[in-house]
DNA sequence: TCTTGATTGAACCGATCGGTCAAAACATCG
DNA sequence: CGATGTTTTGACCGATCGGTTCAATCAAGA
């Protein structure tokens, strides 16, 4: 086994991919040209079409890896351990810190979701996981139907985790504090349980009424 | 006075700013050229310079449009009547019911707020009344700071609003029926509602912690 | 050493982009 | 009618885009 280096995990190949990353992110797949992203890996830009394909080959991958890692880190906040709240604070806490630590990924996200009809098909695909999963959870709590439904607070929280950094920079100078700093991250998180104590009541005292 | 028109006013005007209207709006500024727009206002690809000079120019002039359409839309939920419940659901309602009207105006301002560092100063532009004049309605019931302050609930409810319009059609084939048909509609805005008549009975309770 | 795959450089392609320009077309007024 | 000022047009420009090609390098395995 020597050094010489197969398609695809080359040490060249992970540079143009996190170049790619990178760029996509900040400005989003027009605003990047296939020349930027291999000045940005110090490579040719040859080299990205003899790794890639193709420049929406490469946008494609890009997408689906941050989806995966999206997954991932959800994933580990699903044990079944602790009170309702508690695993829905830690679905919270998940969520957050990995936009936290990802920030052009809401980004990427909502320019993907507020874009024209033609990548619709690829966000469904890496959306649609997160999505059924989350809802399961949900669903432990909500009605099946109606205004309370899992789905409805499934956009309803999404919203308010992702918006908080997509809007964050724009509103920051009405702010006063930098909104992406860690006190105002841990602010927000504080916000969001207090949002679900507060909905998780709600839910209960509705159920009671049911019955 | 005779019926010669004058720049900026006459229907060709008129025409191609419709037209940049929806196209941007449905595809954004990359996603857009100044041929698609003259063509779909069935003009000559020069005269869209004639009368706008460029295509920042116009974009940034049906970005204005938008704001100040949505200020206005919100500025008549704006009565003092009724209970602070009331209150907020006619703000709600009116949000609702704006966005609902102008589907492309969600789109588009996620797609600028997702967008590079270069547009903020725009946006900011248009989103600092709306954002101050909400904030200043919320901060009746909203603690000054801390993780419930009037600025945080702007987020989540701004989010859940928007948010449900934006990502509505990729959930909708999960769904089973149309998230943007009024029946839809109806629920969420039930779903709003619900929330804050929630969120306002936990303030409430927090302040009586308070005393 | 010879072979094979990774990598570069540069030139090149057709398409599309935002923007310009000068002349045509038009309407109005004297 | 002719003069005048505005509106509208089609042809054109340079720049940039994604993508291809090909000859030249380089490193390591056989």
């Amino acid at each position: 086994m020597t050094r010489r280096p197969k398609a695809k995990d080359s040490e060249r190949s992970a540079q143009i991919l996190e170049a790619a990353d990178a760029l996509f992110g900040e400005v989003g797949f027009d605003g990047v040209s296939v020349r930027d992203i291999a000045e940005r890996a110090g490579v040719n830009k040859a080299l990205v079409f003899y790794y890639y394909g193709s420049k929406d080959a490469l946008f494609e991958l890009v997408v689906e890896r941050f989806y995966t890692a999206h997954a991932d880190a959800l994933a580990s906040a699903f044990a079944a351990e602790g009170s309702q709240a508690e695993r829905f604070h830690r679905m919270i806490d998940a969520y957050v810190d990995f936009i936290d630590a990802n920030r052009n990924y809401p980004r990427l996200m909502q320019r993907q979701v507020a874009g024209g009809t033609e990548g619709l098909e690829l966000i469904r695909k890496g959306l649609t996981p997160l999505f059924e999963w989350t809802e399961r959870i949900l669903s432990e709590v909500c009605p099946e139907r109606g205004p309370l439904a899992a789905r409805h607070f499934w956009i309803t929280f999404s919203g308010a985790v992702i918006n908080y950094f997509t809007y964050g920079p724009v509103l920051a100078p009405l702010w006063g504090g930098d909104p992406g700093s860690p006190q105002a991250v841990t602010e927000r998180r504080a916000h969001l349980h207090w949002l679900v104590d507060v909905i998780l009541d709600g839910l209960e005292r509705e159920s009671d009424k049911q019955e």
